[in-house]
DNA sequence: TTTTTTATTGCAACTAAGTTGCAATAAATT
DNA sequence: AATTTATTGCAACTTAGTTGCAATAAAAAA
């Protein structure tokens, strides 16, 4: 079930997403929240946020949750399968726009799909 | 630092993987070794066999590790960067051995990668 | 506006995967 | 056979994430 009514808290976690480009991992959402709010309350309001295609998460390389702005996604539809980029020298993780080929594979139905990158991102890379 | 003594729990855990052809996750590898081995001692000879290039590991959808045999990796080259294929039916993980193009990036440099297909496995097909 | 309903929150306690330190044990070497 | 030192088991810990429940605060109804 997402979202129902319009709280503090919410606003709180949404005005994160919105000064943010790349992925949060919960783990800092919650340090950076952690005077204003519980961080049970942190884990549900994503987890609407995700169910209304608001934001959608991933686990980074270590297992840990991250989540990221959709661009496209609605309740019914996560369009949002693309792959992730992981700067294993600052750390940041962010949505890369381009498109992997699922490769067809007998006998088997891929319905969706993790990818995850490590490598240096532009910041790091000079 | 890899395996350096011939060790009677080194040998219960070579066991289970020659009897595999799929993934084993460490929950089910410490399930199946419970009454013969304790679970630091899996997860220590697993870290060893993976610096030897005799296994690798990744994680599951849900963050949980994973294990399975390497064919052509070796102490300094994990040349196994292959997808896994996880069945959203029976769990089944294993490797596929298909090729995935790792697309150039303007401005990054892609180092490594996890990709993880979840749908539905051969034996579940049908 | 006040009352009522019920979604949301905070808290504490819990779960589960994985890790660490250390003393006891057992390979391998001398 | 004695010595060295890698490996093991254990218990205790860490960390991410979850659960139940009473208190609070949106939203709806009166």
């Amino acid at each position: 079930m997402g979202i129902v009514r319009k709280t503090k808290s919410l606003e709180l976690v949404l005005n994160e997403f919105q000064s943010l480009t790349a992925a949060i991992s919960v783990i800092d959402l919650i340090k950076k929240l952690n005077s204003k709010l519980n961080k049970t309350t942190i884990y549900r309001i994503l987890e609407k946020l995700e169910d209304d295609g608001i934001v959608h998460s991933f686990l980074g390389k270590n297992g840990i949750k991250w989540y990221a702005k959709c661009r496209n996604c609605s309740k019914s539809n996560h369009s949002d399968v693309h792959p992730h980029f992981e700067c294993i020298d600052c750390g940041k993780i962010d949505c890369l726009t381009v498109e992997i080929k699922i490769p067809s594979i007998p006998n088997r139905e891929v319905r969706s799909s993790q990818i995850l990158f490590q490598g240096i991102c532009e910041s790091c890379f000079r």
